[in-house]
DNA sequence: ACTATAACTGACTTTTTGGTCATTAATCCT
DNA sequence: AGGATTAATGACCAAAAAGTCAGTTATAGT
């Protein structure tokens, strides 16, 4: 059962040695290959080994560069998250146009961060595991979500001093204008297997709904 | 450390026997106790040990009247979700008023039963763990969320024929409606520690956003 | 070359927990 | 009352996986 790795060499060549050290590449490394096992298992039902075993090292080696497990998954996020909300923040300081348009620029790059990349698999752990590890749901609040909202209601700030947004509770809460960007993450993680419904329509729905809303105006009133 | 528990009693009374014989009432008390330790530590994160403790039992007591932990939360899901939906079904039928009216009377039902209630843990184990349990997604799927859809469904085609919703990709995806009271719940669960923001302000944000729109009609057009 | 350093390994230890089952005792039946 | 039934118990077992560390070997320095 236990694996020997007893090489039956015909010849032995110097070359191609079984271990390499390279210290600096394999930080990263890992990171990539805990977040392929976080995004497959969740964070409890991560095993080391397996992460270790598609970075192509030892379980062992994971300890010379994290402290456990949750330093990797904090790793990760801090890798990950920050780039990301950099370059939507650009978006908006310094828009010329009206918040119709904003919000169809900025919409769209939403979708896309949440859906793809590695974001979606940060994102499901906090909510299904961020009550059993409460430091890493401070952690991404303070590195995600805050600066999330801050954006929105930078965006909402600016289109209100140009009238362009009608006062009431949903300006009073930009969180809100998210929620189908979160929804379609959510869909692709859950339920795609079930009842497949690509992130397209959901990007297309979520953009009539904020842009344009749901109802004929004045109708039944 | 391992409890003993003598009972050194000064004397012996017949009566408050150690254990009590009660098969009917111990399903619901280990499906009661089993959402609890559900909310509180997610499906793998969960242990049975736990759950016998917090329903005054042993654990192997729970193995009498359920296969094992996934029966149980199956067990658990049917009995919560099929009653809520069921009720919220029952408003829609045979409604007379505009679709406004309609909306402002599901909405807050929506996440009455989302927020409060049991289902809350429900939604977030299938966000969290789902794909590591298949069999518990699908039931979830068939017995909740497509009820659910199905719902949403029959709302907007009302509207429709009434002229009272706009034709557009919002409409085509009824789903999204239903995403503040989501992204109302995952906050609760998720960050209410971090930033707390009220159930109430989620729901006047979603009332207002799907029966008003975001956007002052024809701004910036 | 050859020695010193430390990156790397993987077998082992420890801990945790789902699930089992021989034993105990509450309750029913006659 | 006392015998039969079966609900209930909790010590135990086995599996899984996190984390450790004594030993191995690639690589840099001399």
């Amino acid at each position: 059962m236990t694996k020997k790795s007893v090489i039956v060499s015909t010849d032995e060549r110097p070359e191609a040695p079984r271990r390499r050290r390279r210290k600096e590449a394999r930080p990263a490394e890992i990171i990539a290959a805990g977040m392929q096992e976080f995004a497959l298992r969740g964070f409890a039902g991560t095993r080391l080994e397996d992460v270790a075993r598609r970075a192509g090292i030892a379980k062992g080696t994971i300890y010379l560069y994290f402290e456990d497990k949750e330093s990797l998954f904090m790793a990760a996020v801090r890798e990950r998250v920050g780039p990301a909300i950099l370059e939507v923040a650009g978006f908006v300081d310094g828009f010329p146009g009206p918040t119709r348009d904003l919000l169809r620029l900025v919409i769209p790059v939403l979708h896309e961060r949440l859906v793809q990349s590695d974001l979606h698999t940060i994102l499901r752990i906090m909510i299904g595991e961020g009550s059993t590890f409460p430091g890493l749901t401070a952690l991404y609040y303070r590195e995600t979500v805050l600066r999330g909202r801050e954006l929105l209601e930078r965006i909402v700030a600016r289109g209100r001093a140009r009238g362009e947004i009608r006062e009431g509770a949903a300006a009073d809460l930009p969180l809100v204008i998210m929620a189908p960007a979160i929804m379609s993450a959510i869909w692709q993680m859950t339920f795609m297997h079930e009842a497949p419904i690509p992130p397209e329509r959901f990007l297309a729905a979520h953009l009539d709904l904020i842009t344009e809303g749901l109802l004929v105006p004045d109708a039944g009133r």
